[in-house]
RNA sequence: GGAGGGGUGGGAGAGUGGCUAAAUCCAGCAGACUGUAAAUCUGCCCGCUUCGGCGUACGAUGGUUCGAAUCCAUCCCCCUCCA
């Protein structure tokens, strides 16, 4: 193994289709960099169009990481994609060259400049244990046997089931309050100093190019995608069943909408999604530079003294 | 020209004398967020607000009534059917 002695690495984050991609292969190619995703649904081998993953055209002008190397079966989570990203830094800054972390999941990246608590995985039996609990209890003696031993969950409003479960499961398997587990903080992968960026289109341009996203991924095949997925028969709770897009066409599949209502929700749902993320990004990364478009993201990296060093 | 139906908040659409600033759905806005995060959840959504309220509102105008989106009159507009 090389001593990594820099760790070149520059963030970029902004919802859904503000167009980071394009940010990130601009300043790829200008800085020799691998660009690494940190996007929770680009993982997934199974949606390439409907995620908007980078295809042949991108991936030949830069190397891209932690892309579509998982499969739809598999619950994927922020844990998981710590634990890779930590090697594919590694490997990348022992090249000497930039890592150029790309991605919508504002999740993933406070895991990797905060960090996140070490809790262990949880195992099948547990899951299903909660769930089970859940079922038999109703949600609101559940919620109270979580308060008895972690009292913080009262901050968690009742209908939040997914928090819920998670409180339970992590005290089922390790006897430890989520709340303790998650003061056990530890520390990030990357320094503040790291450049960054955010990107912040504004509403309207945002939301027709998320439609007009979406229609173009129809012309590409997105409902063939779909129905490929539909034809693995897996849980519908997995995350890959729940990403934008696949979910609406996996109910046109179903039979439960028609096509035409399927894409308008599809859309709908889009919008709303790059929505949370833009709340996400101004309220939790609000000290992150800020940049209206893609062109002027590349202008304010650029612009960096970093990037004239690394260059 | 004749017969009937209807005009409600950004859209759809309930409501047919007080419990109605007006159900519900959609669209939108704001927020939370530590292993499902493209997830999960919360609030707002006529105007103003110190968030307790205050002011205007249900095509228009006028009227009945203690009180009207709801009843009456006139006017304007829309739709269906018959000529």
């Amino acid at each position: 193994m090389n001593v990594v002695k820099k760790r070149r690495t520059l963030l970029i984050a902004g919802p859904t289709a503000s167009g980071k991609s394009v940010v990130a292969l601009a300043l790829a190619e200008k800085l020799n960099g691998e660009i690494v995703n940190a996007d929770a649904i680009q993982v997934y081998k199974d949606l390439e169009i409907i995620s908007a993953r980078p295809g042949r055209h991108e991936t030949m002008r830069a190397p891209h990481l932690l892309f579509g190397h998982i499969d739809g079966a598999v619950r994927y989570s922020v844990g998981a994609w710590l634990a890779e990203i930590g090697n594919v830094l590694q490997r990348v800054w022992s090249k000497e060259r930039v890592a150029i972390i790309v991605g919508g999941t504002g999740l993933y990246f406070r895991a990797l400049t905060s960090g996140l608590a070490a809790t262990p995985a949880i195992s099948e039996q547990v899951r299903s244990d909660a769930r089970e609990r859940l079922s038999n209890t109703g949600i609101h003696r559940f919620r109270e046997e979580i308060i008895a031993f972690d009292p913080e969950i009262t901050r968690l409003a009742v209908a939040d089931v997914q928090r819920h479960l998670r409180a339970y499961e992590v005290f089922a398997e390790t006897g430890i309050p989520l709340s303790v587990w998650q003061n056990t903080g530890s520390t990030g992968l990357i320094g503040s100093s790291a450049p960054r960026v955010v990107i912040e289109p504004n509403r309207e341009t945002l939301y027709s190019a998320i439609e007009e996203r979406f229609d173009a991924m129809m012309d590409a095949g997105a409902l063939d995608e779909v129905k490929r997925l539909a034809a693995r028969g897996l849980d519908r709770s997995l995350p890959v069943m729940k990403a934008v897009g696949a979910m609406e066409l996996l109910g046109f599949l179903g039979g439960e909408l028609n096509i035409s209502e399927a894409i308008a929700l599809a859309k709908r749902n889009s919008r709303r999604l790059a929505k949370r993320q833009l709340t996400w990004f101004r309220n939790q990364a609000a000290d992150w530079p800020r940049a209206a478009s893609s062109e002027e993201a590349v202008r304010l990296l650029a612009e960096q003294r970093y990037l004239a060093e690394w260059g």
